[in-house]
DNA sequence: ATATTATGCGCC
DNA sequence: AAAAGGCGCATAATAT
């Protein structure tokens, strides 16, 4: 028995979210429903602010249907909707439309986060009535929109017998999803990644406890640093400098130190092209009348023989040059630069005579450390602080004029930051995050940002975290069935010492006891060669060629290649599942159109790969390189996607699928009587806030139900996976100091 | 003045 | 013979 509902609501926003549910001004002013069978929608309208309305799921109930469901069942949760536990308690699960229709479609980017106004049509719905829309675009509140108005919007007018609106539509949608998606041999797919959703929802209900008090500490110390790192840059600068120099912008970063044209404008004088004279402006002065008619401005000339000013001496009103005219206009000022660049760091930019601005990023000023240029080391440093300040803190943008930063998203009355994690918005079927993205706080070797993320239990709590060690690794031999990687997988093999072990001429073990024993006398030698082995291993699978691994390593083109080649004689399984992934990606490929770079309209292809699990991959061509274009091949689909995506959308799904069994498991035990929540996942990991109380049972559980990849897909999707998926847990009084954490023996 | 594009950088 | 994947956010530069 489904049950399809939908909530229009007064959309204030705050802490960057819209129609925030957790926001004291807003409120649900119109609630629709439908239950399977019946012949209307139903819904409630409330007109008059009110947080204690719910929508009633009655035992019956096997799944909630929405679209973009998220928004709603944290609207239900807000509201302490009492049904809501229950069903989902009993087993009950959801359906929403806006996910369904993004993985049906292969995740294209048409797919992701569309609209019901633009699916609906495709299921047989309507579209939408404009005016409640337009209406919102003007500001009207939603209270404001006229009863009448906003109930057809939701559930259809009364001469489509109230079975129409956004509930209708909803509900075909659905139910062609359904369809499709048994077509496609996808349900038990979405129906895992339903079950993620609802644990992202949870997560975000629960939001992230933030210590206001050490960020506020922290990022004292951070703009004190800010402050002397930039008085001491601008020692550097010429004292005569006539513009402001700006040690942000890439342009004059780019002029300083390779040389550069910077332009500038500035208020000046200009030559009247009529006159061949600088322009001024045109001033009256009265001046006196000489004998000979001409006038003078100081020396009086003739009087007035007669009439009322008779003897007065006469004047005139006389047009005369005034101030100069000034406009903006260009100048230039040259800088010589310190060093030359290399050619290929030109970017599309240009500076004041239209010569390259060249690439400032940290992999360049990383080549040009070396070379002696006063200014590098602290413009790092001012660089990394604006960075850090700017994004996970919180600083006045005087553009937009009001604040931007992380901070800005925590709420004052409870010091939670509630923040999205999105089920739609990639090509890989990852999840995304915004508002904040709290997918990309620094790691504590590079700040202690993540010391503001605490326990919402204070001292009673802790927070936790736990990941997947080397999950795309693992991920690559389950898809590859590769009989070497998984018997490595298996032995828990270090893949970085192995592959250490292969380029060197030493024995594993060697490389093991040299690369990872802090002790050993080596290990200062050694150590860095297993890092450049990590970035060999990271960059192979991502898909990059042996170039631009030489370029970034360091090591030589030959070295890489024979670590290349060593790497597919050793597994060599994972080269035949990419040579199948992309045969199939060319025998499925379909003719689309779409722009090229310089907007002409071309004809591309589209081409598809569908994992095991039912998870369909697509990828689109591209205009060939220029080889290629001249053996007769206009467009070509990129290998690095190729390689990538299957194994980044299938480790997601496996996290998906994990943090919804996660959920169901907190769910039938009340979250451990309220004292344990899922508060974030990253890809491979899950963060969690709990009492100390109950950690050492809450994590047990945390760690063997993620490590039940294995049993999990092989009994429900027909898998044959025999690798290990291993999971390390930390904890401690932040997110920033972590120590491991083992299951008691 | 506002919208879009380019660059750079944080994470996995 | 061969192209390093996926995100979001801040800032600057450019277009409208």
């Amino acid at each position: 028995m489904y049950l399809v509902f939908d909530l229009e609501t007064e959309v204030h926003t705050s802490h960057k979210r819209k129609a925030n549910p957790f926001d004291q001004r807003n409120w649900v002013v119109a609630r629709g429903w439908k239950k399977q069978g019946d012949v209307r929608c139903s819904y409630t309208y409330h007109p008059e602010h009110d947080r204690t309305t719910y929508l009633q799921i009655d035992d019956d109930v096997t799944l909630l249907v929405g679209f973009n469901i998220k928004f709603d069942l944290l609207w239900e949760m807000c509201q302490g909707n009492p049904t809501l536990h229950a069903f989902f308690k009993r087993g009950g699960k959801i359906w929403d439309c806006q996910y369904a229709e993004y993985l049906i479609r292969a995740q294209v980017p048409s797919a992701q986060m569309c609209s019901l106004n633009d699916t609906a049509p495709k299921y047989g719905g309507t579209t939408k009535i404009d005016a409640v829309k337009a209406l919102w675009e003007q500001g009207v509140h939603t209270a404001d929109i006229h009863e009448d108005l906003l109930i057809d919007y939701l559930v259809g007018t009364e001469e489509e017998d109230r079975n129409g609106g956004d509930i209708r539509n909803t509900e075909l949608v659905f139910l062609g999803q359904i369809k499709k998606a048994l077509e496609q041999g996808q349900i038990k797919m979405i129906q895992d990644r339903m079950d993620g959703l609802a644990s992202t929802t949870d997560m975000e209900f629960r939001g992230i406890k933030v210590d206001v008090a050490e960020a506020k500490r922290r990022m004292a110390i951070l703009l004190k640093d800010l402050y002397e790192v930039s008085a001491e840059l601008d020692t550097y600068l010429p004292a005569d400098l006539p513009f402001d120099f700006n040690w942000g912008s890439g342009t004059h970063k780019s002029c300083i130190i390779f040389g550069g044209t910077i332009k500038y404008q500035k208020q000046a004088r200009y030559f009247d092209e009529k006159t061949g004279t600088w322009a001024r402006k045109q001033e009256t002065e009265v001046h006196y009348v000489q004998e000979d008619g001409s006038t003078h401005p100081t020396k009086p000339g003739v009087k007035y023989a007669g009439g009322k000013r008779k003897g007065e001496y006469k004047t005139k009103q006389v047009k005369v040059p005034g101030e100069y005219k000034t406009r903006y206009t260009d100048f230039f000022y040259e800088f010589k630069g310190y060093t030359k660049p290399n050619e290929d760091w030109a970017t599309k930019l240009v500076d004041g005579r239209e010569a390259p601005i060249y690439g400032t990023g940290s992999d360049i000023i990383e080549i040009i450390s070396s070379r002696n240029i006063p200014f590098l080391k602290a413009l790092g440093k001012k660089q990394a602080l604006d960075k850090e300040i700017g994004t996970y803190y919180v600083k006045y943008d005087e553009k937009k004029k009001e604040h931007v930063g992380m901070l800005t998203c925590v709420q004052p009355h409870d010091h939670i930051l509630h923040h999205s994690l999105n089920h739609t918005t990639t090509v890989t079927t990852r999840l995304s995050s915004n508002n904040p993205n709290m997918q990309n706080i620094p790691r504590g070797d590079k700040s202690e940002v993540k010391r503001m993320f605490i326990s919402r239990f204070g001292d009673e709590g802790c927070t936790g975290e736990a990941d997947y060690s080397q999950l795309e690794v693992v991920v690559q031999g389950v898809l590859s069935g590769d009989r070497q990687l998984c018997e490595d997988l298996r032995n828990r093999i270090d893949f970085h010492c192995k592959r250490v072990s292969a380029s060197r001429g030493c024995t594993y073990e060697e490389a093991v006891e040299w690369c990872k024993n802090e002790d050993n006398p080596k290990y200062p030698e050694w150590k860095p060669i297993r890092t450049k082995a990590k970035n060999f291993s990271f960059q192979r699978a991502y898909g990059a060629g042996a170039p631009a691994i030489a370029d970034s390593t360091g090591m030589s083109l030959d070295e890489v290649q024979a670590l290349i080649v060593a790497e597919e004689a050793l597994y060599p399984g994972v080269t035949t599942f990419n040579d199948g992934v992309e045969k199939t990606v060319l025998e499925t490929a379909e003719p689309f159109q779409a722009q090229d770079d310089n907007g002409v309209w071309k004809t591309y292809r589209r081409g598809y790969w569908v994992s095991p699990t039912g998870t369909r991959y697509s990828w689109r061509s591209y205009d060939a390189p220029a080889f290629m274009r001249k053996r007769g091949t206009p467009d070509s689909f990129s290998p690095p996607e190729m390689k990538n995506y299957p194994v980044q959308g299938t480790g997601g799904e496996f996290v998906q699928a994990i943090i919804g069994l996660l959920w169901r498991h907190f769910v039938q035990r009340d979250f451990y009587n309220n004292s344990a929540f899922l508060v974030n996942t990253v890809h491979d990991c899950i963060w969690i806030d709990c009492k100390k109380e109950v950690r050492d049972e809450v994590f047990a559980d945390v760690q063997r139900i993620m490590e039940s990849i294995p049993k999990y897909f092989n009994n429900r999707y027909g898998m044959q996976i025999d690798v290990p998926f291993p999971v390390e847990v930390e904890t401690g009084n932040n997110m920033n100091e972590l120590h491991h954490w083992k299951q008691a023996a």
